[in-house]
DNA sequence: AGCGCTAGGTAACAACGTGTAACGGACCGG
DNA sequence: CCGGTCCGTTACACGTTGTTACCTAGCGCT
């Protein structure tokens, strides 16, 4: 597990059996995270005020505490990545952890090798939460008249209409959005989306597939792509979205 | 500029001219953010030592101080956002801006409304950096003999040949391997896809779209696409990339 | 102003990628 | 063993995307 990154993580193991409980510290501690044994819902809230910690495995029955409970706690409360172990095998069991907002649920007996897999799969999913696993941005943004749901992935027209929009131009749109009023230069768009064009990366010029990307978009969005107010050309530069947009959740 | 977030903005503006600042301060105010003054080297560090800053509109010509070494000096230290403000409007004197890292170079005198577009868009950038502005993994993957780099997005065989796989292919590609062990169901690759397939909204089972790119990769990478070792079916559910996975910084 | 150069708009094309439909095999229940 | 569902696979058709080519607009130069 040395491979998971530069920090070494900081796993917190909650069961009321000390015998499982050292089993599985040992366990992680020898595979090269930082494994801390807890007990009762006090222990745990006195471990997450002092220090940090990345990750909890949760037993579900804690003698008088429901593991249940306290998830359901933590998580209203903070952000920790929480994976459930517990005997119950039963499918509502396990949808009763996931409710609460377990990341994961293992059933006990389990197969060390698959914890750790899990583990680290839950603290990599936590640790790039916005990048790869891609966390939704959920606002919406209107622009002279025009309307673009984040979350749904959707442009209105003025009149309410949707637009079909390519998955490319809705990309286009989606950067030079996120960077509006900065001037973005050709080689930073096909950056964000990815371009890797055939004549792209040989020739020092970025080929002219944002031209054509950007000519698109505004022929679907410009009232007049002849002469564009939304997205402008920034001569010798790139391009520009230049008109006040704003910002609202839904 | 109501619509910025929840959080108000807290800016550091950082001027030796009282009239200037003041004119900036109020601007500011009036429009939404708290803005509080500064006017030596020594108040920065006091502001960003006592409360959350958010953003600094640092102007070039201090008295006996320079921004740009402030700048450069923050931007070694923090990272908060910078943008220079000056009456020096020469090229190479934007550049130097840019170069000791600041955000955004703004000239005096000044247009207040573009002031607040380039404030705004210098935020909201900062805010989501990750999310639409695209912060690139610069990890390498490695699982099976492939290598996938995140940086180029360019997978790569056992024997070191490039493979190609289409857009699509590597996001589906990248979804699985962040969620490695991890069994996902079609409307989890879908919803990370964005994957708004014509038949996928309309029935309640999304389409077979998934299942296609899916075969597809697998024909790419597995070895023997028959009898899948990476990207597992889970029968009624969906799919797994189901070997382990080291990772290394680049 | 006129000239020429370069950058960007645009049309047309070709190739690729991608979703759908259809068929067949695998798995799982009774 | 049989039926149904789920999945793999092939074939196909359409949309999308990058390129090439040509033209126009902008800008510096003499």
């Amino acid at each position: 597990m040395g491979e998971l990154g530069v920090t070494i993580p900081r796993i917190l193991v909650v069961d009321d059996d000390p015998e499982m409980r050292n089993m599985m510290t040992q366990f992680l501690r020898q595979n090269g995270s930082i494994a801390l044994p807890a007990a009762t819902e006090f222990e745990i809230t006195r471990h997450l005020e002092t220090g940090r910690i990345d990750l909890i495995l949760l037993d579900v029955m804690l003698g008088d505490e429901s593991g249940l409970d306290i998830c359901r706690k933590l998580r209203t409360e903070q952000d920790v990545p929480v994976i459930m172990v517990s005997a119950l095998s039963a499918d509502n069991q396990r949808m009763a952890g996931y409710e609460v907002g377990a990341d994961d649920y293992i059933v006990k007996p389990f197969n060390p090798k698959l914890l750790l897999a899990r583990v680290k799969a839950v603290l990599s999913r936590s640790r790039r939460s916005s990048s790869l696993t891609h966390r939704r941005n959920t606002k919406t943004y209107r622009f002279s008249g025009w309307t673009y749901d984040a979350k749904r992935d959707v442009v209105l027209s003025p009149e309410g209409v949707q637009v079909a929009l390519s998955r490319r131009e809705m990309a286009l749109l989606q950067t030079l959005l996120a960077n509006q009023h900065i001037p973005l230069t050709r080689e930073e768009i096909a950056e964000a989306l990815d371009v890797t064009g055939d004549a792209a990366q040989s020739q020092e010029r970025v080929g002219r597939a944002i031209d054509m990307l950007v000519a698109r978009l505004r022929s679907k969005i410009e009232t007049d792509p002849k002469d564009p107010r939304i997205l402008k050309t920034e001569r010798g530069t790139g391009y520009v979205f230049s008109v006040d947009v704003t910002e609202s959740e839904t």
